[in-house]
DNA sequence: ATAACTGCAAACTGTTTGCAAGCGA
DNA sequence: TCGCTTGCAAACAGTTTGCAGTTAT
């Protein structure tokens, strides 16, 4: 019988804790590589880039610069309109946000990116709800006909978006209802 | 020996002229789909339409709303801003031709997708050209990760941007010099 | 000290829309 | 004829920018 490691009980709120714990320490360390990427450009950290950082990194939803801009302006009034579009391109150029295009007449930016710079999105067009996924397979593929066609990928952009069938089939899903 | 059948001597401009026509016959065969496209809607076949679908489909370039109305107005100056941005969602909805979304601020639009509507594009970062290709295999793999995420597939979206390997090597490249 | 940074409001850009006149079925 | 369609210009939404004052280093 060839064995798999098992275990009678196991304390699921501790092990949630423990996650939670990891997920926040890598933010933390993606908040300080922005402000090494900043040092690095001669730029300074203000008090309005901390919020909007903070801000940034304190969500794993994808976010338009209208929330990005109502979020932080609910953790301090001071941070402008302005100074959220001129600090998304810091963001997005230091690498740790990735702007998304969607069908839509306004971006996206993805706070998930720092590790995992590769993934894919599916959005669900009956929830309206985005969810990440990987492949390496199909990264080796893409990988593959762009070297036969002479090219080596800079970057990878997949977007599908898809029906949910478990809505479809039973008439409700988790996660249902839509939020606008 | 297995053969394979070869030809001593072979017409090059023959078979030119060949799949010229063919290509040709295609969009003949997809303005008439818009057409009873306008049809089935109850929507009307007016001269200003016309010149736009013969403008998209006599190009199998990718191109902006701008470029649309500069060559449309290039064969007949009655066609509007107006009437280019109503009739480009039309196109769209119709199937034959697709929207694509790039990093830029304006949308292009692909009228290759009559019969390839799950192509997808690398962007030469060099030359700032568009290339398009086709793979079953990476098709069939975003299906599986779908349905194992509980999706099934609505439009698929896959857009690599690369650097030219015959351009990094050899310090220039057939497709140079760049366009704006 | 000084150059980067800020908020504000105005400007800008691509796209959409209200309206009165025009035209296809 | 009827109502879909048009061009025009004004409106619109998201984003960018000029400026005068502020602040991090």
């Amino acid at each position: 019988m060839r064995g798999k490691r098992t275990y009678e009980s196991v304390d699921l709120d501790l092990i949630e804790l423990i996650i939670k714990g990891i997920v926040l320490a890598e933010k933390e360390n993606t908040k300080k590589r922005f402000y090494d990427f900043l040092a690095r450009k001669n730029l300074r950290l203000t008090s309005q880039r901390r919020v909007i950082v903070d801000t940034v990194f304190a969500t794993e939803q994808h976010f338009t610069a209208a929330q990005l801009l109502q979020w932080s302006r609910a953790r301090d009034k001071s941070v402008s309109k302005a100074t959220v579009y001129r600090t998304l391109p810091l963001l997005t150029e230091s690498g740790l946000v990735r702007e998304m295009d969607f069908g839509k007449d306004y971006r996206f930016y993805d706070p998930n990116c720092a590790d995992r710079p590769n993934h894919s999105h599916i959005i669900c067009q009956d929830c309206n709800k985005i969810f990440e996924f990987e492949s390496e397979e199909i990264e080796q593929l893409e990988d593959e006909v762009a070297r036969k066609m002479g090219f080596s990928i800079q970057t990878r952009r997949l977007e599908i978006t898809a029906r949910c069938e478990v809505l479809r089939r039973f008439g409700s899903c988790k996660n249902m209802p839509p939020e606008k």
